[in-house]
DNA sequence: CGTATATCAGTCAGACTGAAATAG
DNA sequence: CCTATTTCAGTCGGACTGATATAC
């Protein structure tokens, strides 16, 4: 006959899983308003690099970007069949492919700047603005804090000797 | 030739990837610990539910602990095997199993309490003490807004006419 | 040689679904 | 008849690995 259940205290108020949570509230948000527009998180992640640092190769696109090397394939092959980027091989280096993006790419990104911007809002909705800055700085400080222990995405055994 | 690669200024500050950023580290951090003394999470959130509010039934500590039902299955068996709980039908409702925590079961969770708290303070490392209270105040607030639109977690099409 | 790039195939943990069996 | 509980089998997106072919 209990009422509502509610979490045990030692949980409620865990960092760890507070932020799980909130992560996984973001990611559907942003999820599926991007899926509203039959976009994805990751496209917008490649076209806001391209557009900042212009043309580049899919490995310093997966660096800027964070996705994986591998992932990274299927991203540029949707980008490139909807006309979105182009993927040419690089004269300088025939190991590259040099990714580039079309003025449809822009339209795009640009629309989804709105879209992302929306969401954001939505997301933090509760908040004023002082406090989106305050944990925005948060979690800015907490990541670069552990990004350290997790750098070596390239095979990176040390210069020894 | 270009240093280091940065991310896109755009992405750099979102909100939804910082959250999801922080999530990963905060993730792996707690699970790598707990690993460590061949410990889990779920393990972890069953137990502190178990003594908080004593024996419950499978769905009541799916409710608490956010684990979803059948997931659940698999650490009730995990935990009994190990003879941290025991799993006894209730004999006032027979759908329902009586989870029951046993002695080394608590015993177990005193460990595992200081496990996690020594984790949590790795996490928020770079924190002060007000910092740490100012985030987790944000968190809660954020997924108890956000939590309204995910209640539904039990069939529940409206009482309507 | 050793290392970087692009690609493919595949693993793995975790959230979540669907349906069956049983009981209220 | 409808709903709740436990369980099983399975899906799905996302992070991540391993290996290969190619080129520097």
């Amino acid at each position: 006959m209990s009422a509502v259940h509610e979490a045990p205290a030692r949980l409620r108020g865990l960092p760890s899983r507070l932020l799980t949570q909130a992560a996984m509230h973001a990611d559907r948000l942003t999820a599926d308003g991007l899926a509203r527009e039959d976009a994805h998180k990751w496209h917008y992640a490649v076209l806001a690099s391209l557009q900042e640092f212009g043309s580049a190769s899919q490995a310093d696109l997966s660096r800027r970007t964070g996705i994986y090397r591998s992932d990274l394939v299927a991203v540029i092959n949707e980008l490139a069949g909807r006309g979105l980027v182009e993927r040419a091989p690089d004269p300088e280096d025939r190991r590259r492919n040099v990714i580039t993006m079309t003025g449809e790419g822009g339209a795009h990104l640009r629309k989804l700047d709105g879209l992302i911007a929306t969401l954001q809002d939505e997301l933090l909705e509760p908040f004023s603005e002082m406090e989106r800055e305050q944990l925005i700085r948060l979690l800015e400080r907490l990541n670069d804090h552990h990004a350290k222990d997790r750098q070596p995405q390239v095979d990176d055994r040390g210069a020894s000797t």
